[in-house]
RNA sequence: GCCGCUAUCGUCUAAUGGCUAGGACGCCACCCUCUCACGGUGGUAAUUGGGGUUCGAAUCCCCAUAGCGGUACCA
């Protein structure tokens, strides 16, 4: 049988951590064994569903490199769009009897789950609207409109299920619960609208879905779309319920906690989709030897679902930005700076402009980028090296290294700038270091009164690359001029 | 409350009955060094608790505890 998986987000926000993980599980699992990933947008709760969510998902999706094969060109399924289809399967419910009208009133359900709760039983629906004659139906018609509920100890009978329901997760293992335990749940709301267990397993049949990779979060609503499974005498795929993601105070990860619970914040922070990739296919799996530097193509390699674990875990920034700097040191300049300048014009897109950037000379901006590079975690730490490409404003305090004076300073710069003024040589950061290290030395000066002055001079920074790899960024004249306005602050 | 899932350093994880419980992030120290980084070396730190099974348990079983999920006319 041919391995097809799906991702089945609904747009009810940006896309998710949680779910973009997800997608990349089912992913690896298709690009691993060889089959089809399919995207199903599942929009039946109107009120909630918005395109610009979906828009968001096909970017978010896209940016990661986790393709979709069907449908092609980018296209998605909407389950908006297939409303027909669930209304085939329902009326076959209805033939077969399986479902029936429920006019009680939410506030009704709810005050009888509470009773239920309070005698300690399993919260489910009674029964209450079950036995209702065609008359009373006909009289409760004329003031309210009817929910369809499933008679599951209907199914059970005619169905021959067992007492025990299971189902073997390929993560879990097996997974039980005994069938009295599940109420008649409503499938199609009293507006009309298929619920998503239900649409969602006619979905996964007509789409020939052989493995239904989700959250864990999913587990027990596994239960109830097994018994639709049966009631429509359709294959049961197989399931794989992975772990979640967790915030740091273990608390599900929440679209409304802000931080880096959304590809779009993380996106905008300046992570890279490949460190990104490789963090999140870490969370929950591992390649079970030492390896944590992975490639996509590593990844899928590796992959296997039996590897998965069993319990959460928990987002952690630091591994993240680790993995991402390790990103940014092993791509080469060019392509590293490729992905800054699309990330800038990405970012001119979502209301921050750094045209200051995107209009500089490239052959310089590979040059900068080439010396900042090991002190980046994040795309946006290179924002933070813009003295390349303006003046610094330099505080004359800083120029002084720790315990000397501006006097010995002054004079470091000024030998500086004079050598630098008579320099003819090669303008390459070993030159330009070789004559640092000889002003040093033959004028007997400390490194701290030379390198120092030089390179705050230069960047206006505590921190930066070294005074050589500035000079040499910078070029000959404009290092003289930050110099000569250094000396001219002292 | 009820049902389900889970439990290894602070965090991500390895070890599916048998070496001193391994690696990574973080943190600390040292080296490199004008600085911040990168890099290198070393250190810190874990099997939730209690019972079994076994020659032997992180691993299998039971109980407790804790965390998470579900308990909707949300998905």
């Amino acid at each position: 049988m041919e391995i097809r998986t799906r991702i089945a987000p609904s747009p009810t926000g940006k896309l998710h951590l949680g779910t973009a993980r997800t997608a990349l599980f089912n992913f690896l699992f298709t690009r691993k064994n060889g089959g089809k990933f399919i995207f199903r947008i599942e929009d039946t709760d109107v009120e909630r569903s918005k395109k610009s969510f979906e828009t968001d998902m096909f970017e978010g999706l896209d940016w990661l490199g986790v393709n979709w094969n069907e449908p092609k060109n980018k296209e998605v399924y909407r389950q908006s769009e297939r409303l027909d289809l669930y209304q085939k399967y329902f009326k076959e419910l209805q033939k077969s009897g399986f479902v029936y009208e429920c006019f009680c009133t939410p506030a009704e359900l709810a005050q009888e789950r509470k009773q239920m709760q309070q005698a300690g039983q399993i919260p489910q629906y009674s029964g209450h609207c079950k036995d209702l004659s065609e008359d009373e139906k006909t009289e409760l018609r004329k003031t309210k409109k009817s929910a369809w509920r499933l008679d599951v100890k209907k199914i059970a009978q005619l169905k021959n299920l067992p007492q025990i329901l299971k189902f073997k997760d390929l993560v879990h293992g097996e997974i039980k619960k005994n069938i009295n335990e599940i109420g008649d749940f409503v499938i199609i709301k009293s507006d009309g609208a298929s619920i998503f267990f239900f649409a969602g397993v006619v979905d996964d049949a007509e789409m020939k879905i052989s493995h239904v990779i989700r959250g864990e979060d999913h587990i027990s609503n596994t239960f109830s779309q097994l018994i639709l499974f049966k009631a429509l005498d359709l294959p049961v795929p197989q399931f794989a319920h992975i772990p979640l993601i967790l915030e740091k105070d273990r608390s599900k990860m929440s679209k409304r906690k802000g931080g880096h619970s959304r590809i779009f914040d993380l996106r905008l922070a300046g992570y890279l989709p490949q460190g990104l990739l490789n963090f999140m296919a870490l969370l929950g799996w591992s390649p079970k030897d030492d390896r944590e530097f992975l490639s996509l193509s590593e990844i899928i390699e590796s992959f296997d679902l039996k590897g998965i674990k069993k319990s959460a875990s928990i987002f952690d920034d630091d591994k993240l930005n680790y993995l991402n700097g390790l990103w940014i040191r092993h791509l080469d300049d060019e392509e590293l700076l490729n992905q800054f300048l699309g990330w800038v014009e990405w970012l001119k897109q979502h209301g921050e402009d750094y045209s200051r950037f995107s209009e500089a000379d490239k052959e310089y901006l590979l040059k900068c980028i080439a010396i900042c590079k090991t002190r980046m975690a994040t795309l946006r730490d290179f924002l933070a090296a813009d003295y390349l490409l303006v003046d610094p404003k330099v505080d004359p305090h800083l120029l002084v290294f720790r315990k000397s004076s501006p006097e010995a300073t002054k004079n470091g710069l000024e030998k500086i700038k004079l050598a630098l003024e008579n320099y003819q040589g090669d303008w390459e950061v070993e030159p330009i270091f070789n004559l640092l290290s000889e002003i040093v030395e033959k004028k007997h000066l400390a490194n701290g009164d030379v390198f120092w002055p030089m390179r705050v001079a230069l960047s206006g920074k505590e921190g930066s690359p070294s005074p050589q790899e500035l000079a040499w960024v910078l070029g000959q004249s404009e290092t003289i001029k930050r110099i000569d306005q250094a000396i001219s602050l002292l």
